[in-house]
RNA sequence: GAGCCGCUAGCUCAGCCGGUAGAGCAACGGCCUUUUAAGCCGUGGGUCGUGGGUUCGAGCCCCACGCGGCUCACCA
């Protein structure tokens, strides 16, 4: 204890300090016969129901018709008079102000009030008013302690801005800053609208492996993990497609998978390691089919969240609301780099390259690009008319790739074929490749229906709706190193 | 992986040309029965990210390392 000079071993930190001053208040709250960290009390009322049922009624009708609440929270702020407090609760619906007062509460029930600190959990019951200012309030005829907490909340006016805080530490990140709960409800809100557009259109969404025997269904590298009882090495999913496909096969015609991918690259303001991906597949559609579902799916999800399908992002606006441009891959890559474009026989590998260096960055309003090279799309169908290219579009915004889709290969002698480049590619040494996928083929042979199939970064749209300019806003808990100590 | 920037009290931040550490909030002790960043009086709180070095003297200069941010490279 800092204040007891015997104690040398303890380094006299003024955190310190602060935690034992609340521990001491603790154990007099238990010396009280009251359980600093008790359960089973039930609350009545959430802020949010009281002030629609009381917020617009004036202060004599308050006076006359005595509504009763029983509300419990955090308490968040503290004012207060000798004899009386403010106490400011948040629950997870809002905030709501407790008044306690002595002589109203008792000597006893004030004196455990007297052993709260800002951060603590309480619950108050009583009557309903309105303060000399206006503000609602609940007068604390009784008043209950829920929770101690032991550590103090950040400061009241500037809240939690270190960075690296608010990563780590996402819980106080989330109690102190508003704008960081409003985003991550917004996500919830976001993933919510998704899955029922995908409903009401029949889809049904499953479950895939996330632990795969083989790589598949995205040019990446992955993690790898072992399961010991098998003796198997196993990778964690860069991507569900495959699994996905093999459904459409057994007749699921209409079926997504919401959940984690997990890829072994660099982490930045676009990437995290593990990152959430819609992957929906439709049989008895195509690539364009998909183009104007995306654009109907986008358009609900903006309104549901951002409240317009005008959205505002890092100073611009995207319009998600009419049809979006499209271009074919060849014709972007034209307009700034024509010698790559013309090049023939058609230079897959720098007119994708040429596209991502100077084409990507400039999307700023919603644009499919189509007719992907099929050289860097081996599980897309080739374009009937020019087999060269693929029925694939991405879909960019913000400068940014949102969603890859195309009309599914399912013409099992070209996916093999698709497939042996791509293992002669990695015997070359490059590691982003697929396996070759017997069973996948196996599937194909029983017959994949014509299918058109997307995917759509979750993590990336929600940067976009919230306005957010880094991948790790809108993840709760981004990967970080451990901290030292 | 590379470059640039940051790391000072629980939180938000000052700290000049190198001279021995500051504010507000929070905490602690008082006063205060309708506040809204409540107010008033008082008190305590620091291994200045870590480790070296230069110097009479380092929060400040130099080196290394750690963690984070941004940019670039690769991907969704």
């Amino acid at each position: 204890m800092a204040s007891n000079p015997k104690d040398a071993t303890a380094p006299a930190t003024s955190e310190q300090e602060i935690y034992e001053a609340r521990l001491r208040k603790a154990t007099a709250l238990r010396e009280k016969g009251v359980n600093p960290w008790g359960n089973g009390h039930r609350v009545g009322q959430t802020a949010k129901e009281v002030t629609d049922a009381h917020g617009g009624k004036a202060a004599e009708a308050l006076e006359t018709e005595k509504p009763r609440a029983s509300v419990a929270g955090r308490i968040v702020a503290i004012r207060s008079f000798g004899k009386a407090a403010f106490l400011r609760l948040r629950d997870r619906t809002g905030e709501l102000q407790a008044y306690v007062k002595k002589d109203v509460l008792g000597e006893a029930a004030f004196e455990v009030y007297g052993l709260c600190d800002v951060g603590d959990f309480v619950a108050v019951e009583g009557p309903v008013f309105r303060t000399r200012t206006g503000e609602l309030s609940v007068q604390a005829e009784r008043f209950t302690f829920l929770t101690k907490a032991l550590r103090p909340l950040p400061e009241k006016w500037h809240g939690l801005s270190d960075v690296e805080t608010r990563y780590r530490q996402r819980y106080l990140d989330l109690v102190s800053n508003e704008e960081v709960r409003a985003t991550f409800r917004k996500r919830v809100a976001m993933v919510r609208a998704i899955r029922a557009f995908l409903d009401g259109r029949g889809f049904m969404e499953v479950e895939t492996p996330m632990m795969h025997p083989l790589v598949s269904g995205a040019a990446a590298r992955p993690f790898t993990t072992h399961h010991n009882a098998l003796g198997l090495d196993l990778f964690l999913r860069i991507a569900p497609e495959l699994y996905l496909k093999r459904l459409v096969v057994g007749g699921f015609e209409r079926v997504y998978e919401l959940n984690r991918n997990f890829r072994n690259e660099g982490i930045s303001t676009q990437h995290n390691p593990e990152f959430t991906m819609l992957e929906f597949y439709q049989a008895h559609a195509t690539y364009e089919d998909l183009m104007s579902l995306t654009e109907e799916l986008l358009r609900s999800v903006a309104i549901e969240v951002a409240g317009s399908a005008q959205v505002p992002y890092q100073g611009q606006v995207l319009d998600f609301g009419r049809p979006f441009r499209r271009v074919t891959m060849i014709d972007a890559v034209r307009e700034v780099a024509p010698d790559i474009a013309s090049r023939e026989p058609l230079d897959a590998e720098a007119l994708v390259q040429a596209f991502e260096e100077k084409v990507e960055g400039t999307l700023v309003q919603p644009t499919f690009v189509t007719q992907f090279p099929t050289a860097v799309s081996p599980l897309a169908r080739r374009n009937d008319a020019d087999p060269r290219f693929t029925d694939r579009f991405e879909l960019y915004a913000a400068g940014r790739e949102i969603a890859n889709a195309f009309s599914e290969l399912n013409d099992p002698i070209d996916q093999e074929g698709r497939f042996r480049r791509q293992v002669e590619a990695k015997q070359k040494g490059d590691e982003e490749t697929m396996d070759y996928d017997a069973d996948y083929i196996r599937a194909l042979e029983t017959g994949l229906p014509p299918t058109a199939g997307e995917g759509i970064g979750i993590d990336r749209l929600a940067m976009l709706l919230t306005d957010s300019p880094s991948i790790r806003d809108v993840i709760l808990f981004p990967l970080l190193k451990p901290e030292a100590k």
